[in-house]
RNA sequence: GCGGACGUGGCGAAAAGGUAGACGCAGCAGACUUAAAAUCUGCUCCGGGCAACCGGGUGCGGGUUCGAGUCCCGCCGUCCGCACCA
C-alpha cells in the first residue's frame, strides 16, 4: 500500500510553477481581471497557522478565478516597519533592519513551502526606501492640498520610554511596556485630515455590498454621526459666548447648568486666577483613560462662579461648572446639563444638588405628579414646562427649538462626528521619516522633491531611551532648503498604518519609478477580494478608504473605494495547558498517560484549559514547520478549509489534521492504484449506463455544480464536504459494470480539478497520474452538465399532519395528482388516516407531500 | 449603557420555509494480521421495543403556516465592537 510522498511531490510542483512563472501576470486591457489580496503580514518572526488560514483562502480564490479564465493578480509583501523590530533590536543588541530582513527571509520560505500562487515578482517590503519614498511624496502632496497639517494635541505620554503611546498601548493607565503611569501631554503632531471626507466615507459604506455587515456597522459607529445643534450661551454680564453641542435642543428648558471640559479654553482662563480650579484641572488630566478607570470614576465638578444666560429666556441664568466627564475632543467641549433627561447630567445634579426640571412628559403621565427619581426619562413624550415648545412631541420640539435658535442667532443645526483626524506622528526610529524641515525663520519647510527619499540613518543607538533619530549626532542637522540657514529635520516617523494604506496600489506596478503606474492601477483596481482579520475592521480599512480618496483629490488616480469585496476570516484556536504550578505548556509538551490522564514529560499532571486564540504567551501554538514536515502543505491547507465555516474560529486539533492526512492518502491510492483499469484520457463516456454507474456520474456533476457555487460564496467547508461525498461515491462504484471505468476516470478527474485550488500539489500529482501532460494549474474549471445533475427518480417525504410517516420513490416531475394518489395509497398513510378522507393534500413537486387529516 | 452576531449530537458542523444531523472528528463492534500500525466493513441524537415501528428532540415561552432549526414577538445565555460621544 503506497503512501503519498508529499515531500517529493510538493517540491516538484513548486519548482514546476516557479520555472514556468505561472503566476506572474501583466495587465492585459480588455481581458477580465481579478485582484485577490490577503492582508500582508508584519514580519514578526515566523508564520503561524492563523496566517496560513488567511492565505489559504486567498489562494483558493486566486487559483479558482484563474481556472475560470480571469487574469488574476495575487501578490504578497511585508508590512515591515513597526515597534517590535525596535524592541527586538534593543533586546538582542541588533538592528531593526537586520531583524526585519531575517524574519522576511524565514517567512517567505515558509510561504513558498505552502505552495501559494503568488506573483513573487511583485514582492514589496515597506521598509525599503523604494517603497517609502513614494509615501513621502504623497505626504507633501497632502500637505499642499491641506489634507495634512500640524497642531498641538493631547497625547498619551510614556515618561520612561519617552514616546507617545496609542490608546491601545495604554493598559490600566500604564504604558504597556514600561509599566509607567501614562501622562497626558500637549504635543505638536502631524495629522491627516480624514475628517475632510467624513460624510463621504460614511455614505459610501452603503455601496460596499460585498463587505460583511458587521464591518460596515463598525465603521458607521466609528464615524459616529449625530445630528443636533450648536447653542450659544452668553456669559452673564459679558458679551462672551460659550458654544455647546446638543442632540436634545428640545430639552433646553430643562437646563440647570453648563459644564465645560477641564481643557476648555474658558476653564483654563478662569483657572489662571482660581487655584482651586487649577488643581481640579490638573487632577482631571492625571486621570487615566482606560475603561476601568472611567467606569469607576465619579462625576466630579468645580463651580466656576460664572453664570450663563438661557438662550430662550434672558431672565434665566444657569451656573457654569467644569466637569471631568466632558470631553474636549467631542462637540465643542462644553455641554448644557439637563438632568431630567440624561443619565450623566442627573448623576452630576444629584451630587451637587442642582435642580432637576422635567420637560418631557411620558404619554399618559400626569404633569402634576410627574417627577424624576433615580433614572432620567429618555423616551418620547410630550414637551411641557417649556413655553413655546409645550405640547409638541420630542421630534417636533427639536425642530421648533432649532428654528427658534436660528431665528434668534443663538444657535444652528449641525452634525457632530466621533471621527477625529488621524494623528500620524510617532517618536520612533523604525518608520518612514516625515519629510519636513523645521527652520527658525521659515517655519515648516517641506523637503524638496529632488531630495527625496529622506532615508533613515543606519548608525543608531537604542541604548538611550527616546527617539534615536532625535539623539542621532548629525542626521537631523540640515540647512533650510528655503533660506539655507541651519535647520533641523522632523525626527518623528509615520504611524505604520501609513504604509498599509496604499500597498495594494503599489502591487499593481511594484517596480514603477513613481508610486504606481496609472494604467496598471486603472486596470487592476479595485481589489476584487480582500481577505483579513476582523481586528482591522476599522483602522486599516478606514485609513485605506480615506487614503484612496485623498490620492484621488491629489490627482493620483480615479477611484473612491479600494476594496470591492471583503472577507474577514475567523481565528485559529487551540486548547491551552497549564502545569500544576500555573505555567503554560506547549501542546507538544503534553502527553496522555496509561490511565488517560494528561501529563507532562516528567509525568506530572497537566490541567487542560480553555480553547483560545493561539498566542505565544499562552503557548497554545502549533509550529507551522512541524506540521508541514509531518503532513505536508496540502494536508494543512485542506484542514484549514474543511473544519469550520471560514468566518468562524477554527479549533486546531491533532486528530483533525490526521483525518485529513488519511484522506490525502486515500485520494492518492485511488489514482495510483485505481480499482478498475482506466480508459485513456479523452474518450467519450458511453451514453447508456447501468443505474449504479449513472448515479455516480450524477454525483460527479452535482459535485461540480455545488463546489462552484460554494467557492463563489466562500463556503469552503461545504465545498470540501461535497468533494468528500464524491470520493465516497467513487469508492462505491461497481467496478465491473459496463462504463464503470469511464465513470471512474471522469470522477477522478473531477476530484483533481475541484481539489486544485485547495490542495494544488496533490491535485497536480493526481492529474499526472491520470495520464495528462502539463500543469493542472493551467486547466480550465470543470463545467457541470445540467442534464447529468438531474435525478430520474426522486424520494419524496410523505407527511401526515406535518409528521413524517413514509417516503415515496417516484419518477421526477410526476404530476401532483399522481403523487397524491400514490401517497394516499401507501399503507403507512392509510393507517394514520384511519379511514377518514384527507381534508387537504399539499404537494411540493419532487420534495414533499403533506396530508392534512 | 448603545450597537451587532450567535445558541443544532460527545465534538467541528450541514440543512432555497419542506425527510434535522450531510461531511468530518471521537467512540464502539467486526475483518485482515502471530501482533501492532495502516487499511476495510458496520453501528453511533434521546427514550421504549427482538423487530417492523412508536414517542420525543435544534437555549426557553408564545405566535404565523398544511409544514418552523429557518419567519414574527417576549425571555435566558455566550461572544464581539463602541462607550462619560452630550
Amino acid at each position: 500500500m503506497s503512501r503519498y510522498n508529499f515531500r517529493e511531490s510538493e517540491a516538484k510542483w513548486q519548482r514546476h510553477w516557479r520555472e514556468r512563472r505561472l503566476f506572474e501576470v501583466t495587465a492585459e486591457p480588455g481581458r477580465p481581471k481579478y485582484y485577490v489580496l490577503e492582508m500582508f503580514p508584519y514580519p514578526s518572526g515566523k508564520l503561524h497557522v492563523g496566517h496560513v488560514r488567511n492565505y489559504t483562502m486567498g489562494d483558493v480564490v486566486a487559483r479558482y478565478r484563474r481556472a475560470q479564465g480571469f487574469n488574476v493578480l495575487h501578490p504578497m509583501g511585508w508590512d515591515a516597519f513597526g515597534l517590535p523590530a525596535e524592541n527586538a533590536a534593543m533586546a538582542e543588541n541588533s538592528h531593526p533592519a537586520v531583524w526585519t530582513h531575517e524574519n522576511i527571509r524565514t517567512m517567505r520560505a515558509q510561504l513558498e513551502r505552502m505552495g501559494f500562487a503568488y506573483d513573487w515578482s511583485r514582492e514589496i517590503a515597506t521598509c525599503h526606501p523604494d517603497y517609502y519614498r513614494h509615501e513621502q511624496k504623497m505626504f507633501l502632496d497632502f500637505l499642499a492640498a491641506d489634507l495634512a497639517y500640524r497642531r498641538e494635541s493631547w497625547v498619551n505620554w510614556d515618561p520612561v520610554e519617552n514616546t507617545v503611546l496609542a490608546n491601545e498601548q495604554v493598559i490600566d493607565g500604564r504604558g504597556w511596556r514600561s509599566g509607567a503611569i501614562v501622562e497626558k501631554r500637549l504635543l505638536s503632531q502631524w495629522f491627516l485630515r480624514i475628517t475632510a471626507f467624513t460624510e463621504e466615507l460614511l455614505e459610501a459604506i452603503g455601496g460596499l455590498e460585498r463587505w460583511p455587515e458587521r464591518v460596515r456597522l463598525m465603521q458607521e459607529n466609528w464615524i459616529g454621526r449625530s445630528d443636533g445643534a450648536r447653542v450659544f450661551f452668553t456669559i452673564a454680564g459679558t458679551d462672551e459666548r460659550i458654544e455647546v453641542f446638543t442632540t436634545r435642543q428640545d430639552t433646553l428648558f430643562g437646563a440647570s447648568f453648563l459644564a465645560l471640559s477641564p481643557n476648555h479654553p474658558l476653564a483654563l482662563r478662569v483657572a489662571e486666577k482660581d487655584a482651586g480650579l487649577a488643581a481640579f484641572i490638573a487632577e482631571c488630566n492625571r486621570m487615566g483613560t482606560s475603561e476601568a478607570v472611567i467606569e469607576a470614576a465619579e462625576k466630579r465638578g468645580y463651580a466656576t462662579g460664572l453664570e450663563a444666560v438661557h438662550p430662550f429666556d434672558e431672565s434665566r441664568h444657569v451656573p457654569i461648572w467644569v466637569a471631568n466627564f466632558v470631553l474636549m475632543e467631542y462637540g465643542s467641549g462644553a455641554i448644557f446639563g439637563c438632568p431630567a433627561h440624561d443619565q450623566r447630567d442627573l448623576e452630576f445634579a444629584r451630587k451637587y444638588r442642582l435642580p432637576v426640571i422635567p420637560v418631557v412628559l411620558p404619554l399618559g403621565a400626569d404633569p402634576a405628579n410627574f417627577a424624576i427619581g433615580e433614572t432620567p426619562y429618555l423616551d418620547d413624550g410630550t414637551v411641557f414646562n417649556s413655553a413655546f415648545l409645550d405640547g409638541l412631541s420630542v421630534a417636533d420640539a427639536k425642530r421648533a427649538a432649532a428654528e427658534r435658535l436660528e431665528a434668534l442667532g443663538r444657535g444652528e443645526r449641525t452634525t457632530a462626528y466621533r471621527l477625529r483626524d488621524w494623528g500620524v506622528s510617532r517618536q520612533r526610529y523604525w518608520g518612514c521619516p516625515i519629510p519636513v524641515i523645521h527652520c527658525e525663520s521659515c517655519g515648516i519647510v517641506p523637503v524638496p522633491e529632488k531630495d527625496l527619499p529622506v532615508t533613515l540613518p543606519e548608525d543608531v543607538d537604542f541604548a538611550v531611551p527616546g527617539n534615536p533619530l532625535d539623539h542621532h549626532p548629525t542626521w537631523k542637522h540640515v540647512p533650510c532648503p528655503r533660506c539655507g540657514q541651519p535647520a533641523r529635520r522632523e525626527t518623528d516617523t509615520f504611524d505604520t498604518f501609513f504604509e498599509s494604506s496604499w500597498y495594494f496600489l503599489r502591487f499593481c506596478s511594484a517596480r514603477a519609478p513613481t508610486a504606481f503606474d496609472r494604467q496598471a492601477v486603472d486596470y487592476w483596481m479595485p481589489v476584487d477580494q480582500y481577505i483579513g482579520g476582523i481586528e482591522h475592521a476599522v483602522l486599516h480599512l478606514l485609513y485605506s478608504r480615506f487614503f484612496t480618496r485623498a490620492l484621488k483629490r491629489c490627482g493620483y488616480l480615479d477611484l473612491d473605494e479600494p476594496f470591492a469585496g471583503l472577507f474577514t476570516q475567523g481565528m485559529v484556536c487551540h486548547q491551552t495547558y497549564q502545569s500544576e504550578t500555573g505555567e503554560w505548556l506547549f501542546p507538544e509538551e503534553v502527553e496522555t498517560d496509561g490511565a488517560g490522564r494528561l501529563v507532562d514529560a516528567a509525568g506530572r499532571e497537566v490541567i487542560a484549559g480553555r480553547h483560545e486564540k493561539m498566542s505565544k504567551s499562552k503557548r497554545n501554538v502549533v509550529g507551522l514547520d512541524a506540521i508541514v514536515d509531518t503532513y505536508g502543505a496540502d494536508t494543512a491547507r485542506l484542514y484549514l478549509l474543511s473544519d469550520s465555516p471560514p468566518e468562524r474560529d477554527l479549533e486546531w486539533t491533532e486528530t483533525g489534521i490526521e483525518g485529513i492526512w488519511r484522506y490525502v492518502n486515500r485520494l492518492w491510492r485511488l489514482v495510483s492504484e485505481p480499482p478498475a483499469t482506466l480508459p485513456p484520457p479523452g474518450l467519450p463516456i458511453p451514453s447508456r449506463l447501468p443505474a449504479e454507474v449513472a448515479t455516480v456520474r450524477r454525483t460527479n456533476h452535482k459535485a461540480i455544480a455545488a463546489v462552484t457555487d460554494d467557492l463563489d460564496k466562500f463556503r469552503f467547508n461545504r465545498a470540501v464536504a461535497r468533494i468528500r461525498e464524491l470520493t465516497n461515491a467513487l469508492d462505491e462504484l461497481p467496478v465491473g459494470a459496463p462504463g464503470a471505468a469511464h465513470a471512474l476516470r471522469e470522477g477522478l478527474e473531477t476530484l483533481a480539478r475541484l481539489l486544485g485550488p485547495m490542495m494544488p500539489h496533490l491535485a497536480e500529482e493526481m492529474w499526472e497520474q491520470l495520464g495528462h501532460e502539463g500543469s493542472l494549474a493551467e486547466e480550465a474549471w470543470p463545467q457541470s452538465d445540467p442534464e447529468l445533475t438531474r435525478d430520474e427518480q426522486v424520494t419524496m417525504a410523505v407527511q401526515v399532519n406535518g409528521k413524517l410517516r413514509a417516503t415515496l420513490d417516484i419518477p421526477r416531475d410526476t404530476a401532483s395528482a399522481a403523487v397524491e394518489d400514490a401517497a394516499l395509497a401507501l399503507p403507512q398513510v392509510a393507517r394514520w388516516l384511519e379511514g377518514h378522507a384527507p381534508r387537504k393534500v399539499i404537494v411540493v413537486p419532487n420534495r414533499i407531500v403533506n396530508i392534512v387529516a
